[in-house]
DNA sequence: TCTGGGGTCCTGGATCGA
DNA sequence: TCTGTCGATCCAGGACCC
């Protein structure tokens, strides 16, 4: 392990929800919750105003709506946030060739590798420059964790948020990590966390005192000696800038459990079809199919058949898929069908069957196309158009906006941009001509993709954690509620 | 109005061949 | 030839993460 603090976690603070405050100045200092709107949706991002209510990633939309029913309750934009997630991670790659992105929000950097960084003073500085950068560019802030390991740099982030840097020192990572909650350990989710306490073990320090053979006795020999070593604060774990993917796969929930067996075998099908379609725009294939199925009490069961080689072919995976779910008793209905693919390859068995035949395969010709959208996503006519809360649209006469809400054949939408002041609200009929949906505007002009910050974003501010006294972690840029669950 | 979607990793039982 | 063992693989489920 090595001894100087140059492994930084990046997090940016309550991204999505961040980014549509960032796009919506009405928004600015407001609740706002990002997630599925659904009657099944569950929240993805709640911005640090409406955690204060205690809304939290996961939380039920419903649940979240009972906390707080006059926050602005938005469906997610990942082309968006996935465009402005590229040019953070640009930055990130800047710093060092070793950038392991965990997320569209979340990285981890080898800033030794990058020969950024060699202590804790170049490290520090590095991380400041990184905040500044980030801020410049997107207009958004982000929290960094610096430490000597992955598991110490992102606990480290985790206290930095939001909006601040948090350095571990060398040497003080025992005494930090021994009072906080085994929660704080990678790996240690709500059914590990219950299992230890009722070993009456609540603390990382507890975890050393019990001993490894304890450890592994409790939670088996992989999870037992990999949480021993974590709360010894040893973990050698390297940043690794390439993961290959292990599978690939498609699920949905539906408003409505589904209990005609027919719609359960066409919904599979229709899955199977969408799985191909990433499986293929990813250039991999695959041996194993899986289908998922949650029934109406939450059950969850899946069912696999391993092939004789990989496969991309759209009929093969409908028909194995088909066939799995010939086992599953699927009577009171199913709330939730997935289909997947592992076992990945970047070739398939009919690759191996052409190279066998030789120059047959050139008579063999394109492979059926299956990858136009479903009609569903291509509305016929204006009246069907739909209208997600909190996309962009723009108005012939009025310009640009987002969708506040719409509903009764209305859709209610706030003129305003990112560099705007807060805008006005009108309501237009669903099929009126005038309005169209609109690409989202840069968030930041005169930057790369135009300039200027977010107005009313924290100050930026630099602490270190002191040796053994984390109550004094001071993470900083003030703020509400900063845990996740 | 209870509980998304896309992943990874681990465990343990069954099976099969050497 | 029979039996036991061991490792590899498959399969299903659970836990965890963001």
């Amino acid at each position: 392990m090595r001894t100087a603090p140059t492994i930084l976690h990046l997090d940016m603070d309550a991204f999505f929800a961040s980014v549509e405050q960032a796009s919506k100045p009405s928004l600015r200092g407001k609740a706002v919750v990002v997630g599925g709107l659904g009657p099944r949706g569950v929240v993805a991002t709640a911005s640090y105003e409406a955690r204060v209510f205690g809304v939290h990633s996961a939380m039920p939309m419903g649940q979240a709506r009972r906390l707080v029913p006059n926050a602005a309750y938005l469906v997610p934009r990942f082309t968006f946030y996935r465009s402005i997630s590229e040019r953070v991670m640009e930055l990130l790659r800047a710093l060092s060739p070793l950038v392991e992105p965990l997320s569209l929000d979340e990285a981890f950097v080898d800033l030794e590798a990058g020969g950024v960084a060699w202590d804790e003073r170049s490290a520090r500085l590095a991380g400041v420059k990184l905040r500044a950068d980030i801020r410049a560019v997107t207009g958004l802030t982000g929290s960094v964790g610096l430490a000597a390991s992955k598991m110490l740099a992102k606990i480290a982030s985790e206290e930095a948020k939001p909006d601040g840097l948090v350095v571990i020192e060398p040497g003080s990572e025992r005494a930090m990590l021994g009072p906080l909650s085994v929660r704080i350990l990678p790996g240690v989710g709500p059914a590990t966390g219950d299992h230890l306490r009722r070993a009456g073990i609540t603390t990382v320090e507890e975890i050393v005192e019990a001993g490894e053979d304890e450890l592994v006795r409790l939670l088996g020999k992989a999870h037992g000696h990999g949480l021993y070593a974590m709360a010894l604060a040893r973990d050698d774990r390297p940043v690794v800038a390439e993961r290959e993917t292990k599978s690939v796969s498609v699920e949905d929930t539906y408003d409505v459990d589904i209990h005609d067996r027919t719609r359960v075998g066409l919904e599979v099908q229709r899955l199977a079809e969408r799985c191909v379609r990433r499986l293929r725009g990813a250039g991999l294939s695959g041996r194993t199919i899986v289908l998922k199925v949650r029934r109406y009490d939450f059950s969850t069961l899946t069912r696999s058949e391993t092939l004789r080689g990989p496969t991309d072919d759209p009929a093969v995976i409908r028909e194995a898929a088909g066939r799995l779910l010939d086992s599953v008793d699927t009577t009171g209905g199913v709330r939730l069908l997935g289909v997947g693919v592992s076992g990945l390859a970047d070739y398939t068995q009919e690759d191996l069957f052409a190279q066998a035949a030789g120059e047959r395969a050139v008579a063999e010709g394109p492979v059926e196309e299956h990858t136009a959208a479903p009609a569903e996503e291509q509305p016929a006519s204006l009246a069907e158009r739909r209208w997600p809360a909190g996309h962009d649209v723009r108005h012939a006469e009025f310009g640009h906006g987002w969708v506040q809400g719409s509903g009764l054949g209305r859709v209610t939408v706030r003129f305003e941009t990112p560099s705007s002041e807060p805008g006005r609200v009108r309501t237009f009929r669903v099929d009126d001509p005038d309005l169209e949906a609109a690409d989202p505007l840069p968030l930041v002009l005169g930057g790369p993709e135009g300039g200027g910050g977010v107005p009313g974003a924290g100050s930026q501010a630099v602490s270190s954690v002191p040796a053994s006294l984390p109550k004094s972690w001071s993470g900083s840029g003030g703020g509400a509620a900063t845990s996740r669950p």
